[in-house]
DNA sequence: ATCCCGAGGG
DNA sequence: CCCTCTGGAT
């Protein structure tokens, strides 16, 4: 199948079955999901969200975060990957915030990036969820789902390159919802390790399924 | 043992 | 390119 195609049978899918994705993080405003998307590096979104109430009354805006020590905001994410690293980031991105732009969250990949803990996935997380820009998060998800369904070719070994090749393909209005489905699909049916092909609709053209599935139905 | 919406540093 | 940070779930 080419290329083309499988983007279009991707794209029709799950905008008939899935037709307005989003992010399952909970966040009320801006900086609270750039908080929420620091704190998800390898870490699920679940443990997040059972953090993040405590976490987000105590800290409800870059203020009140930058003048905290990062002693205090680890006992917030101590059961976070990587809370210390991660602690000192939110200190270090909510002084950046008050310092270099005024306390508010700023619109582009170079200035996200500026904020310590900010890389170019999360940078791209915001632009896409807060500005509903069309920009291609790459993140272990996206990676993992575009090279079973062929979306990205095998080639592409880095985040940069699967997010060039996705970007190549996709129309930018359908992107920041791409960038969803890509993650609850790969979330929820095609999981790095056992992945649930039994119940997924895409085997059809599924460059994955193609090397697994069984060459007899029924066989042991 | 492997994975989870990675980033920073060497 | 590599390595480290690191807790909880499966």
């Amino acid at each position: 199948m080419q290329k083309k195609e499988r983007f279009t049978r991707f794209i029709e899918y799950f905008t008939q079955h899935y037709p307005e994705p989003k992010t399952e993080l909970n966040f009320g405003n801006p900086y609270e999901l750039l908080v929420a998307v620091i704190l998800s590096a390898q870490c699920t979104d679940k443990r997040i969200n059972q953090i993040s109430p405590a976490l987000f009354a105590r800290f409800p805006e870059p203020e009140s975060l930058a003048a905290a020590s990062a002693d205090e905001v680890f006992t917030y994410i101590r059961s976070v990957s990587y809370p210390n690293n991660k602690a000192k980031h939110l200190v270090g991105m909510a002084n950046t915030l008050m310092n270099q732009f005024g306390g508010e969250i700023p619109a582009t990949v170079e200035e996200l990036q500026t904020l310590p803990g900010v890389g170019r996935k999360t940078a791209h997380v915001i632009l896409s969820v807060v500005y509903n820009e069309p920009t291609m998060a790459v993140d272990t998800h996206v990676f993992r789902v575009s090279h079973r369904l062929g979306l990205a070719p095998l080639t592409a070994t880095t985040p940069l390159a699967v997010e060039k090749a996705l970007m190549a393909h996709i129309p930018k209005q359908y992107v920041p919802k791409a960038h969803h489905w890509l993650i609850l699909h790969g979330r929820y049916v095609c999981l790095a390790r056992s992945p649930k092909c039994d119940v997924c609709a895409l085997t059809e053209f599924c460059k994955y399924y193609e090397k697994i599935k069984p060459g007899f139905v029924g066989m042991s």
